[in-house]
DNA sequence: CTGAAAGCGCTTACAG
DNA sequence: CTGAAAGCGCTTACAG
């Protein structure tokens, strides 16, 4: 070695060992400097098995909400000195499984999955902490958001503009997010006022699927289609704005829209949209927290979400509001 | 081992070597698939120092055009059985720096570059083959539509409408796509039509760029503003529009607008943006297989896009149509 | 055709 | 406090 030394020594210097003398430790390390030495990463790993990448699956890199993530989860995991290497499964659950075996082959540090819409119980045998992100992967851990909680914000804000002919767009049946948010919304609701028409639709959670149920919603008389339309993503709900645009319909005037995310776009299309912010920084950030701690604690952990009110909801007009036809009860629910 | 032959035969047999003889061959093979046993990436990394990871560096993951172009690229890459490793620069020359020194200490296959916006004359010396896909990193190969004859497409279809006041968005002058769109369009319609009345202005790729310049523009009296805009990003061109909804103008009645690169959502926004196709898919696939060729080969390739004709652009507006007031020169840039 | 052995570049008990 | 040595799990000349 060119300070003279053996590389066990390079390898404590490095390692940020005390035991090794000062003044030896400032020679190795000028050594190091000026020879700008790297240790090689896959000998470290070979020796050790592990290294500071941490993998992150999502479903679909394409997705805004997804990406945006993925770019939280990177800026975490490099304050921590690590790095990311990011996956998509393109909700395929073999994908998923190739991605993870990929991951584990390389000895990654830890996992964090974001699962595939597709429900499955995948067993995964491995010491490699793993925890799923926004959306549960098999059995292991979940950071969240509150997704009941944060779905009744919007009901709350909906009833307390006066709307009180609501529908609901909700999001796969067979993701828990989809579930909650619902449940969160439709129980609130039926909480605040007994008799509130609700009806609910389940889709996708993608753009058109928005735009598809809210191009049939939106067909019916004014004082049948609904004054308020939640969405249980932005994206629906700009699908939704955009039935409403085609069909001359006025929003907010005519019809209130919340999303769901807080996606960029959120903010960008017009009006702008009201929904829910999901605090991707946090989530990401214990995610990834969470992964380097020495024992992966098994509990699931929520966030908290925020209700971010912009330009797509407002009361509903004049004619329609407190309107509360005794026409029979309407069928609530109609998937 | 199980089979009772020495680690050397099973890597051999893994290898696909022919000289190993078949009986035994076979043996090995089922006593792999027996213990589903999974050879060790690093070990293996260690020996020939190379991995099938492919690095890709994007500016901004959060940008929907390169989380398409990740996707793209991605795909490509499990077709030839490599996996991609993903890093984000968020525009940053020592992020992106760093995330180079970090695939080239993990000994990836190869890079692909998405440069960042910033100028700069790098300086990799590496036998790892890197290239340059859609923004040319420091003196590498560079993948990427040809973007002048892509802009000129804009500029005969505005023109064939009948267009005749025009304005052009650019992107920054200090990437290569920025100008090279701006001096295909412009040429375009200056050789079309020398009197034609063109304004070019610049910005940066995204929303806020194109919503803020557009809003400024189409603040003038009907028969000054141009009736027709194109924009060098969809991202802008959607700002854009944006405007022009807040402005109480109809679009494409009273204006037209194109964008390009045609991401998902310009299939989304009302009206639909007419603009550029890129090839994502086919780009990313060049970027791959040219680095995985042997001998990497020195020179750019240029793929063609095509123009997507959507609901954006239409004829100018009667009152305005071949109304070609000869009220003197404008100045033609002013930026 | 197949085995024994060297060696990739580290980390880490084990001596001293 | 520091060096010499073993060993992580492969690949690949080198023998035979």
């Amino acid at each position: 070695m060119r300070a003279g030394v053996s590389v066990g020594t390079v390898s404590r210097v490095l390692a940020g060992e005390l035991s090794v003398k000062t003044a030896l430790r400032d020679r190795v390390q000028d050594a190091i400097d000026a020879l700008s030495y790297r240790p090689n990463v896959m000998a470290r790993a070979l020796r050790t098995s592990t290294t500071d990448v941490i993998g992150l699956i999502v479903p679909d890199i394409t997705n805004p909400f997804f990406s945006q993530m993925a770019a939280s989860a990177e800026r975490a995991a490099f304050e921590y000195r690590h790095s990311l290497m990011l996956a998509s499964s393109h909700n395929d659950r073999e994908a998923e499984q190739s991605h993870i075996s990929a991951f584990l082959d390389r000895s990654v540090r830890g996992i964090i999955i974001v699962a595939a819409n597709v429900s499955h119980s995948a067993h995964v045998k491995t010491k490699v902490p793993i925890v799923s992100l926004d959306r549960r992967f098999a059995d292991f851990p979940l950071i969240s958001i509150n997704h009941a909680e944060a779905a009744a914000l919007v009901a709350d804000h909906f009833y307390e503009l006066g709307h009180r002919r609501i529908a609901y767009i909700a999001g796969p049946a067979d993701t828990e997010a989809g579930r909650a948010r619902r449940e969160g919304f439709v129980d609130r609701i039926r909480a605040l006022d007994a008799k509130a028409e609700l009806e609910i639709f389940s889709g996708r959670f993608d753009y058109e699927s928005g735009e598809v149920i809210a191009r049939r919603l939106l067909a019916q008389p004014p004082n049948m289609r609904p004054t308020a339309i939640a969405a249980a993503s932005d994206q629906q709900a700009i699908g939704v704005l955009r039935a409403a645009r085609d069909l001359g319909l006025d929003v907010p005037g005519a019809l209130s829209i919340a999303g769901f995310d807080d996606i960029h776009l959120a903010n960008l299309v017009v009006p702008r949209l009201t929904t829910v912010r999901q605090p991707t920084d946090q989530l990401a950030r214990r995610a990834v927290e969470l992964l380097l701690e020495k024992a992966l604690e098994p509990g699931d952990e929520a966030l908290s979400a925020s209700l971010v009110i912009r330009g797509s909801t407002a009361p509903p007009p004049p004619d329609q509001a407190g309107d509360q036809p005794t026409e029979g009860p309407k069928s609530p629910q109609q998937e």
